[in-house]
Parts: structure tokens; sequence; C-alpha cells
RNA sequence: GUCCCCAUCGUCUAGCCUGGCCUAGGACACCACCCUUUCAAGGUGGCGACACGGGUUCGAAUCCCGUUGGGGACGCCA
């Protein structure tokens, strides 16, 4: 539940909203996720309104796809919107009007200077080793040689004139932060064509949404002093910012594609839990302090605060969030992961009516999950594992059969092995109930009239059972499996070694 | 290059604002042991950090300055 009667009445009074401003030119990034995140959970902490807003003024770059794709993602986290998606280029006009006003006002200017035109000028700066910041070579055009040259339809942009001053702020993460006026430069803000900028659309789009509060990465901080300068010119009090700080990959480099995996999709499809992937990227960068780890979503709003961001870049370490998604993997009821595991079953060909909810096999199917639980580590490692409990049908294990079924000399060889198989086939097919409990009494029973180790019989009776070194407790699996199956499965085994003999 | 931001175990972090409770706590990973038929899970323990240098102070991880290191931004991309 969200803690809203801890909300304070400032926070509240304020009408808190925020946004989620994504660019539609790709996936959804785990950066851009946490982003999202950090912005549901600031709004759902103060019981404000989380606007999605889809940046897609790039008309070259923006995709319905992308579009898609983002929503799908958000979607995944379970991070809702209270409103939109808003897509921002139906603004335009809005955009456009604007920096007409800024123009009229005699707060921008036109600017006839090309783009080689100045990629031609800045150079030449840096070549003498200066800082290139645009001239203003149109800055003092007479309004004769403005219209001059319009009437000719020689393409203008429209450019900010920066008044000269400082711009400061009171960052809600990184506290007082502050540019000088020297640094600020006449930005672009309508393209010849017409098109709005990214900071003018995301001011114009600011103040029409009557944003609060502006939650975003660490990356735009240097765009932040710009746009104080256009609320300031526009006559309107900015929104709050606080700047999240980035996600880094090993290297301690902004985490991109060359770190491996970065969209929210792909650890979906990896098997990730939403729950748990929503948990760690909270953590990355975010702490509520006393060691609290492992949280719901509620008890993340009700702790959150911008205050408890750290100012520092953290790097996605996907051994922890591999831990975290097996935490909560445990937490998962056995019904829960049928359900989910259920593509997975049917790409192996092991997706059957009986396994399904009301079917013969159903109950056990269940007892089978819980029994792999503690070994999975992200959703597929279920059908996986799971294999050997469905069908026959599975391949022995090279390292399995090398280091149980006669490859170690304490075994005495393979035919100590296929004679310690038979004896087990004839015990157990007598043991009466077939339980954990009277399975294993058998098995040591067995074990010790021969004067053998159990173990000599407990390992080559897995690799019978799963094909495998490695499985849950074995009298449990025999159980599941159940006698009927074991026992041929004892004699496959037995064959098996019997034919493969030296 | 210019501007901005940042700096506690390998990684995520607590502590920093409001100096002493810090011989710096937790988690992941790693190692060992316990449990045990395997692998996990679980339990116990271990390894492991205040970047450096100056101040201020009786006292600094905590405050100030500098250095170094790292990152980000410098588009008529967003």
């Amino acid at each position: 539940m969200t803690d809203t009667a801890a909300t304070p009445d400032s926070a509240r009074s304020m009408g808190v909203r925020v946004r989620f401003a994504p660019s539609p030119t790709g996936f959804l990034h785990v950066g851009g996720g946490r982003t999202a995140l950090f912005n549901w959970l600031f709004a759902r902490r103060h019981g404000g309104t989380f606007v999605l807003r889809i940046e897609d003024t790039d008309a070259q770059r923006s995709t319905e796809e992308s579009v898609r794709t983002i929503l799908e993602g958000l979607a995944w986290l379970e991070i809702t919107w209270d409103e939109g998606p808003h897509f921002q280029a139906r603004g335009l006009l809005r955009h456009q009007a604007l920096a007409r006003r800024l123009l009229d006002e005699g707060k921008a200017y036109r600017c006839f200077c090309g783009t080689e035109e100045i990629d031609r000028r800045r150079q030449a700066v840096e070549k003498a080793g200066g800082t290139w910041k645009y001239d203003r070579a149109c800055l003092a055009l007479p309004a004769a040689e403005i219209e001059a040259r319009l009437a000719r339809g020689e393409p203008s942009a429209i450019r900010f004139q920066a008044p000269g001053e400082k711009a400061a702020w009171d960052d809600l993460v990184h506290g007082p932060t502050s540019f000088d006026a020297a640094v600020l430069e006449d930005i672009v803000l309508l393209r010849s064509d017409g098109s709005p900028t990214y900071n003018l659309a995301c001011v114009a789009d600011d103040i029409e949404m009557r944003i609060t509060h502006v939650i975003r990465g660490d990356d735009h901080l240097s765009n932040t002093p710009k746009q104080i300068l256009l609320y300031r010119a526009a006559g309107v009090a900015p929104p709050h910012f606080a700047h999240l700080p980035l996600i880094l990959g090993t290297d301690k480099k902004r985490l991109s594609k060359r770190h491996g995996a970065v969209s929210v999709t792909e650890y979906r499809d990896k098997g990730y839990l939403p729950g748990a992937l929503f948990n760690f990227l909270a953590l990355l960068g975010w702490s509520p302090g006393e060691g609290r780890e492992k949280m719901t979503r509620d008890e993340m709003v009700a702790a959150f605060t911008l205050e408890a961001i750290n100012r520092k870049g953290a790097v996605f370490d996907e051994q922890k969030l591999e831990w975290l998604n097996s935490q909560y993997i445990n937490d998962l009821p056995p019904a829960g992961i049928a359900a989910m595991i259920r593509p997975d079953l049917e790409r192996a060909g092991l997706l059957r009516p009986d396994l399904g909810p009301g079917g013969d096999r159903h109950e056990w199917f269940l007892q089978v999950l819980e029994v792999l639980k503690a070994r999975a580590k992200v959703i597929p490692d279920f059908a996986r594992q799971a294999r050997p409990f469905l069908t026959d049908d599975f391949e022995y294990q090279p390292e399995a059969v090398e280091k149980h079924l006669g490859g170690d000399p304490k075994s005495g060889g393979r035919a100590a092995v296929v004679s310690r198989l038979r004896a087990l086939r004839d015990s157990l097919a007598g043991v009466e109930p077939f339980s954990e409990k009277e399975t294993e009494a058998a098995l040591r029973s067995l074990a010790e009239s021969r004067g053998e180790a159990a173990a000599l019989f407990i390992h080559p009776l897995r690799v019978a059972l799963v094909g495998a070194a490695v499985s849950p407790g074995v009298f449990s699996v025999l159980v599941l499996i159940g006698r009927e199956r074991a026992l041929g499965r004892l004699d496959r085994l037995a064959a098996f070694l019997a034919a493969h003999r030296g």
C-alpha cells in the first residue's frame, strides 16, 4: 500500500507531476527503465501524476516499432503511467509558437548560418586552439537584410539569445549546481525546416504538461542550464531538477550494447522476473538504508526519496541481478511457475495437457517444480531441469558417465556398476511404500549387505534417473519419477553400460 | 581542449548534511567450514575499502582547499 499518510504536505500541495520522455529510436534501455522507475516511485510516493511522453520529433529515427517495444518494456516492469503516451511531434504548432514568441520579444533571432558554414568556422577556431561557441554572426543583422533574405527564400533557423546570465539550480540529487554565463551559447530553437530542437520541445512540453519535477539521467546535466534560461525567457518558473547517476558497464563507462544485454525485454527473454529487475534497478544508485535490499514495490514507494539517491554512477552487476532473481523465484508458488514456463515447455516439446490445471499429472508436476526451485536462477532453468521428469528422451551426459559409471577406480569398473544397478533394480522393485524414506532405507541396506558405500549406488542411480551428475535430492527424484519408470531407467542404463563395456 | 559532475571493499552500498557511537556496517562475488548422495539452497566464518596531499579541530570517512583519477556534455540528435 502506498504510504500517502506520510507524504509531506509540501509535496502534495505542489501536486507532483513527473514525466518519462524516451525517444523512440530503439528499445527500452535498462538505464531508461531505471529513469522511468525513479519517476514512477517519486510520483507514487507523493500521490502525484506520472506522465509518459514519447519524444518523436526526429522523424528519421523514430519508429512505431520502437514505441511499441518501449511501452512493452514499461508494462512488463509494471511501471504504469497516469497520462499519455503523449507524442511530442503533435505539439509542433505549440513549439513553433514559443519560438516565434521569443523571436517577437527580441529574445531570439534569425540565423542564416548553414551547418556547413558553422562547421567550417568551428574547425577554424578549434584548430587555432580556441573553444568554439556560436559567434553570433547573425545576431545584429539589420531588419532590412533579414527581410530581404527571407523574401529570397533563404533558409533560416531561430536561435535563442542567451541573456548572459548564469544558470543555477538546486539539484535534488546533486545539490547546488551552476553554469557560468560565459559557457552558455545561443542554441537553435527552431531548425531551418521549422522543426523544434530537443531543448525547445522539451521545455515547451514540460510547461504545457505542468511538470513539477524533471527526473532524468546525468547525461542531461548540461542541458539543464539552457533549459532554465528558456523557462526564464518564457516567463515560467522552472521545475525542480533531479539528475540520476548513469548506469555503467564493468569498464565504468556508460552502459551500452557492447557490454552485453542492455534492453529491458532482453532480460525478460533471458528469464528474469520483472519484480527482480525492478528491485535491482531501484537499488542501482538508490538505497533505503538499513541494509534493506529485497523489497516489495510498496516498501520501495514508502521509503523512496530523491535525496537518498547517489551521485556516483553505478556498475550494472549481472551476478547480483541473478542472485536477486533466484530469491524472487524462490518466492514463486509452483502454480505460477507452471504458467510461466509453458512457452519453454512447448518449445522443448514437453507440454502435455495432463500437466495443466485440472490434468491428471498437475499436482505431481507442481511437486516437481517445487523440488527444482532452489536450483533455478532464471526461468528457463525449470524447463531444462524438468526434462527427465517429463520424458524418457534424455541423454547421459559424458561427464556424469565418466565420473560415476566406472571411470573412477573406486567404483571397481563398469561390470561392478552394472551389477549394482541390477541389484538396486531388484531391491527397489519390492519396496513398499515407494517413498523417499523407504527407498533410501532399501538402498542403504543393499549397500551395507554388499559391504559397499551407499554413494556407489546413489550416484549411478542419479545418472540412470536424470542422465546428469547434478539433480535435486536423488530420493525425491526417484519417488517423483515413480517406480515403474525408475526401474525401466535402471535397466536402460545397465544395458547401455553393458553395451559399451571396454 | 572547454564546461559540468563524481570519488568508501572487485561490484552495489550504509555512514557524510547535524565531526567522536567507525579498530568503517550490510549485500553480491570469492574462499573455508557445517549440513549432505550430487549441485544448489541454507547456516557459520574469512578475504576485502574511506584515491592522494594539505588544512580546520582536542578529534575527520565525515568540514574546507588543492592534486590525481574517472565519467558526462559540448549538433539545425534526443
